[in-house]
DNA sequence: AGAAAAGCAAGAGCAGTGCTCTCGTTTTCT
DNA sequence: AGAAAACGAGAGCACTGCTCTTGCTTTTCT
């Protein structure tokens, strides 16, 4: 019961591979309405009807390019992580949010692929669903870690909103999927979604060119943009 | 030289705008994608080639749609703004909010035209900047004018961010564009611009189903957030 | 080892798309 | 009234995703 593999799976697992591959490549230079099943056999040198051997559709060869995407980010921010692992949690944030920044700013056609239109029928499917919120979560690790370490300091100060009895127990239900979440008051909670979501929200419009007219240098707004919801988390270091 | 207008040019009118309707009824049920010239023509009962008189590609439709969603958008949050008047800023900005939300909700397959993926090989023309701004204008009024009335706290216990020597050069260009700009600070601008994008943010994730493992009640978690944000902000009425 | 089964590449074909061009007809302008 | 412009219809091109059939090869089962 050995693991070998038959040259037929081998060139089965090659053929894959150099399908996605060259989706990743088009994807990138055509983003996903120029991706074609029919173009990336041409340049694979087979007919279009073999392709449907290796991939189910041009949904599923989408849907994977998508997972891709993801595991790509989660990659990038987890990494960016590890090196600020000693460094103040809102210099942390800073980092973090810049390579997600940075990664979406190197592939604009795959960071649309996951935060923009949903492509056809939409209806991404669950695989994703996983992948997907590595990102996430490592942001809300920072605020986290940082509490864990007495680093957040929420300081009478600092603004609050008032929140519906529902929402709280959303929040209840949100923190125990976190692990460390009950690390989490409501406030902090709510303040990281704010500043998740801003982020990502900052990084959408850049991306898609609708601060043209708004600033020239945009690393700075995004930099202090950042920054300033680090400090309206309570991070230290901030200032 | 009166402004009669022959049967001829009134049934182009005529045409035209059946056009542009039934493409906004296919874009509203199908996306973007989803959109064919050849399908508009079949239901308008006129072949397909004729639909080119009219309308010079497919592009050119989605573009006329993307500048009507964009007033559409811009004439329910000009409209909210209107009808809250005489309320605190704090509330004007919550239901401004809420405004753009709604209406992304309502149709989100228009909201992902202006604030998704750049269609197909984008370069959405100069025409959309005009009308595109509109949304985020009135966003900033309400804090103009609440600032010219005094209804603008920053008090000291705000958190700030610094922010490079360009960016404020940024932001003193940006303040002149502005009507009543001279009223933001640069700390104020950029908490209105985090904000700005914050709630952005969040209607897209909300939309595009990003949150939906996040929360049940998305209203709740909005409402608050926006909240938030006015108070980051400093307007009167957030608490 | 030999037969059956499964996997594969290739081609033809279907239905759909955007867009162009031509050809009569109708409307408008001079 | 005659010239010019606008129009609807149709055919056609190049492209797409996807299916089905046809032979051939590889793997697996007996």
């Amino acid at each position: 019961m050995a693991k070998e593999r038959t040259p037929r799976q081998l060139a089965r697992e090659r053929i894959t591979a150099d399908l996605i591959e060259e989706g990743r490549r088009q994807l990138a230079e055509h983003g996903a309405a120029g991706l074609s099943l029919r173009s990336v056999a041409r340049e694979l040198g087979m007919v279009s009807s073999a392709v449907y051997r290796y991939v189910e559709s041009r949904d599923d060869l989408l849907t994977r390019l998508i997972v891709e995407a993801y595991d790509s980010l989660g990659d990038a921010v987890e990494a960016s992580l590890e090196s600020s692992a000693t460094a103040a949690p809102a210099d942390r944030w800073v980092r973090a949010a810049h390579a997600v920044r940075d990664w979406a700013l190197e592939r604009p056609h795959e960071y649309f692929l996951i935060f923009g239109t949903p492509v056809p029928g939409y209806a991404a499917p669950e695989a994703t669903a996983v992948a997907g919120t590595r990102a996430s979560l490592a942001l809300v690790r920072i605020v986290v870690e940082a509490s864990e370490r007495g680093q957040v300091d929420r300081n009478p100060g600092l603004p609050t909103a008032r929140m519906s009895e529902e929402l709280t127990e959303d929040f209840s239900v949100l923190r125990r999927s976190i692990e460390g979440g009950d690390q989490l008051s409501d406030d902090l909670l709510l303040a990281v979604l704010v500043g998740w979501t801003q982020m990502f929200g900052l990084v959408s419009f850049e991306v898609s060119n609708q601060t043209r007219s708004v600033v020239e240098n945009h690393r700075d707004l995004f930099d202090s943009a950042v920054r300033l919801t680090a400090a309206q988390i309570g991070l230290a270091g901030a200032n």
